[in-house]
DNA sequence: AAGATTCTCAACCGCGGCACA
DNA sequence: GTGTGCCGCGGTTGAGAATCT
């Protein structure tokens, strides 16, 4: 990278993770935990910076990762939460188990951006269907082996005993396939939040029949109150959106499932923007 | 087949917030 | 109240892979 280094001067390694980096990593932290990441890598014998440490487990190497491709729920529900809390991705994630905030960042920058503002302008303009998504690329049908896949094996049957990388993105194609080839009325249904058009678990994606995701909510609702800053946070961005107008109870899994599945759009719709 | 272009994502940096002395 | 150190977040970069021409 360009920038000026922060641990160059320290004499300390940056870049890519080799494998023996991850497993002294991880085997420090199933040891020893993570107390103080600024001291961790002397600790564990690493040449790089606490930062870099802590980044590479709470991105890659913690065990309750999940790898692979979004579903189309969790699309649904980063696209949702983006639109109500802006790009406070940590609190995106933490409403997504195994997601991090780093991975919906990537993600949202890839694909739902230009899909939110794609249906955004479709929203303006009904009659460019024709002229929406043109994508060209397929999307990758094969797994992007990552830089570090061998690696990624490695302690992925290290960290969680799964199938490891090797399960990570083979699943992708076909989500996100659908995805692509759907009704463009999902996303302006999604975003346009008309209460009118979805009711409890009136999912829009389950029109589809895709039989990809279960319970539309179940891991969404399942995360509420996980983590640091995760209902009462959102909650009070929420709030400060002007939701407050009256006695509701954001920490209340009812609150957000109603949020976002629709009860609560209208008013949603009615929010300025964030 | 080869070069050009586009896309993905791991990793970096800087900054703000918090805790503590 | 102020200074210091650490942590976590969000923005950004760039190498490498995939795809196109």
């Amino acid at each position: 990278m360009v920038r000026a280094p922060c641990c160059e001067k320290m004499g300390l390694k940056k870049g890519p993770w080799s494998g023996e980096e991850d497993q002294i990593l991880v085997n420090y932290i199933h040891l020893h935990g993570h107390g103080n990441w600024r001291a961790l890598p002397k600790l564990a014998g690493l040449l790089r910076c606490g930062k870099s440490c802590r980044l590479r487990w709470t991105n890659y190497l913690r065990p309750d990762i999940k790898r692979g491709n979004f579903s189309l729920q969790e699309e649904h529900t980063i696209l949702e939460l983006h639109n109500l809390l802006g790009n406070r991705w940590s609190t995106i994630a933490a409403k997504l188990p195994g997601r991090t905030d780093n991975e919906i960042k990537n993600v949202w920058h890839t694909h739902l951006k230009k899909r939110a503002a794609a249906n955004h302008d479709d929203s303006n303009n009904n009659n460019n269907h024709q002229q929406q998504q043109p994508t060209t690329k397929k999307r990758r049908s094969a797994s992007k082996k990552s830089k570090t896949a061998s690696v990624n094996d490695d302690v992925s049957s290290l960290t969680t005993g799964d199938n490891g990388g090797a399960q990570s993105n083979d699943a992708k194609p076909d989500d996100f396939s659908s995805t692509e080839e759907m009704d463009e009325s999902f996303w302006s249904e999604v975003l346009s939040a008309d209460s009118s058009t979805s009711t409890d678990h009136d999912f829009p994606a389950a029109e589809l029949g895709s039989g990809l995701y279960d319970d539309p909510l179940a891991s969404f609702v399942s995360s509420e109150g996980d983590g640091p800053g995760s209902g009462e946070e959102a909650a009070a961005a929420a709030a400060a959106a002007g939701l407050a107008h009256s006695i509701v109870d954001y920490t209340s899994m009812d609150f957000w499932y109603n949020l976002l599945t629709g009860d609560n759009n209208k008013e949603l719709s009615e929010l300025p923007p964030i």
